[in-house]
DNA sequence: ATCATAAGTTACTTTTTGTAATTAAATATA
DNA sequence: TATATTTAATTACAAAAAGTAACTTATGAT
C-alpha cells in the first residue's frame, strides 16, 4: 500500500463520487433544485445518509442549501456551478449504463 | 425509502463506480494490461480490497485475468471492451478533478 | 530441505451503512 | 390548552464493509 505518483485530485473526485448514493444524489440534482423529502423519495437511500451526503457535498462546494421559512420549513438543494461541472462525466456514465448493462 | 422510477441500469452502474476504489483501479487498467502487484502498488488500496474488486470487476465482464504460468506465477489484468467503454467517463472526471479541485 | 517471489487469503479491529425510532419548529385543530 | 401535522433532520443500535498485518499456496532455484 502506497501512494506513489497518484494524482491527489482525482484520488479525492474518486474518493467523493465513488461514495454510496454520492453518484445518484448528483445526477437526480441535474433535473433542477428539489427539496429533502424529494430526492429521499426519488432514491433508494435513507434519511440518515442523505443528510450525511448532502453535508458532505455542500461542504466540498458541489451543492447548496437553501432554507425557506414556511410552514412546514421547505429546504432545497442545487448543483453549485462545481456540481454543475460533473454532468458531463455523470451522463457518461448513464449512457454507459444504458449500452452495457 | 423507495426506489420509484430510478433506472436499475444507472443505479448498478453507480454501485459499481460508487464503490471505494474501483474508479481508481479502472483508471489505472487505461493504461493497459497490468498485473496484481503493479496495481496494488499504483494505488492506496490493500491486497485485500484489490483482490475482492478485481474479482467483482471480472464478474461483471469489465476486467479479464490472465494467468501466466511463469514462475513466479504472473497474473495480469486488463480492461475489457467493456470496461475500456467506461474511459470517457473515467477521463471525464479526471479533467473535472484538475479543474475543480 | 530451504529460500524466494507473486498472488492471494485469513483473522481481527475499525469505520461505514442500514433501519427504525425520536426530535425540533411552526402552525392548525379539537 | 393539549394534540396533531408536516418537513427536515438526528440518535441509537445492529449489520456490513473496509483497514491492517500476518499467513498460505504454488513453483522452481539454490
Amino acid at each position: 500500500m502506497n501512494e506513489t505518483t497518484l494524482c491527489p485530485r482525482l484520488a479525492k473526485a474518486m474518493d467523493l463520487i465513488g461514495k454510496r448514493w454520492t453518484g445518484l444524489i448528483l445526477y437526480q440534482l441535474l433535473d433542477g433544485p428539489q427539496r429533502f423529502n424529494e430526492i429521499e423519495s426519488a432514491l433508494p437511500v435513507s434519511g440518515r445518509l442523505l443528510s450525511e451526503r448532502l453535508k458532505e457535498l455542500e461542504k466540498e462546494g458541489l451543492v447548496e442549501r437553501k432554507v425557506y421559512s414556511e410552514v412546514p420549513v421547505r429546504v432545497e438543494y442545487s448543483l453549485t456551478e462545481k456540481g454543475q461541472a460533473l454532468e458531463g462525466a455523470i451522463r457518461n456514465i448513464e449512457t454507459w449504463a444504458t449500452g452495457w448493462l
